[in-house]
DNA sequence: CTAATTTCAGTTTAACTGATATCA
DNA sequence: CTGATATCAGTTTAACTGAAATTA
């Protein structure tokens, strides 16, 4: 973009706002490829790492709207890598559970994922990267819980 | 958002993503408090950084879309912070111009901005937002001019 | 004729809100 | 009755595309 302006060029909140761009459209663009968005890749990750959930606990843990979770839940069921079943102690909910191809597929975005991170890392060292990792986290976390 | 799974929590494009989008917040509502907005400052940052131009350079330079440029100009036009000259070499462009106001608003935009930016970096020390700015800056270089 | 400029009108996508029906 | 859930329908905003009119 060769931002002119010293000012701009070195506004914290806009490089940010870059990197994340230029980040999003990598991962959008690589996931694509294979038919996979990033909203499917934080679903089944989230499964296999917390277990099966409600929708509305899944939409808590992932960041996923309430509203939208229904979307990405059909795309997966209907693919056949998660499914939704009525929760038998609680009517009003469904649990949601990852499939044996929902592991699989997974295992695929995984992979596939580690590769785009490796091509946006690509300007840094392994302790650039372990830094920069470090001190978002550290941006994040303050905001998720200040004080 | 707390997010539950530790491939999610770890995954630097959403580390990116998130921490930008908290940044984009928080900047886009403290502009909003004062009738303003970050397109605005990118433009009389530039301006007065790099100085008059045409609306075709100035979108070079703050990376605006020609088209979206017009609605902004339009805006510090009507505010009496830039002027639109037709220019007399070249009668299909107009040189944008800071005015006498327009350099008082910018460094009114310049108080306020470091103001949002030591508060999105609050949880982080001198030698951190130093790291960050370097590390962002490398990816967005990179980026811009791969190889 | 080709290319650049300003402008307008429009698309796409993500993030978000609100409301409804069902059930605890 | 209050509150949570799944779902649907819709808004808002930013990022982006396309094309027309003008001039180099």
């Amino acid at each position: 973009m060769t931002t002119t302006s010293p000012r701009l060029r070195a506004l914290p909140s806009r490089l940010l706002s870059q990197a994340a761009t230029h980040g999003d459209r990598l991962v959008s663009e690589g996931l694509a490829r294979i038919g996979a968005r990033k909203w499917h890749y934080a679903v089944l990750a989230t499964l296999a790492d917390a277990g099966p959930a409600s929708q509305a606990e899944m939409s808590r843990r992932t960041g996923i709207y309430r509203s939208d979770m229904v979307a990405v839940l059909n795309e997966l069921e209907r693919d056949g890598y998660a499914h939704r079943v009525p929760d038998l102690d609680d009517h009003r909910r469904n649990v949601i559970t990852l499939t044996t191809s929902g592991t699989a597929r997974l295992r695929e975005l995984d992979t596939v994922l580690a590769g785009l991170q490796r091509e946006l890392l690509s300007p840094l060292t392994a302790t650039q990267r372990k830094q920069l990792a470090e001190l978002l986290t550290q941006l994040v976390d303050h905001h998720d819980s200040p004080q």
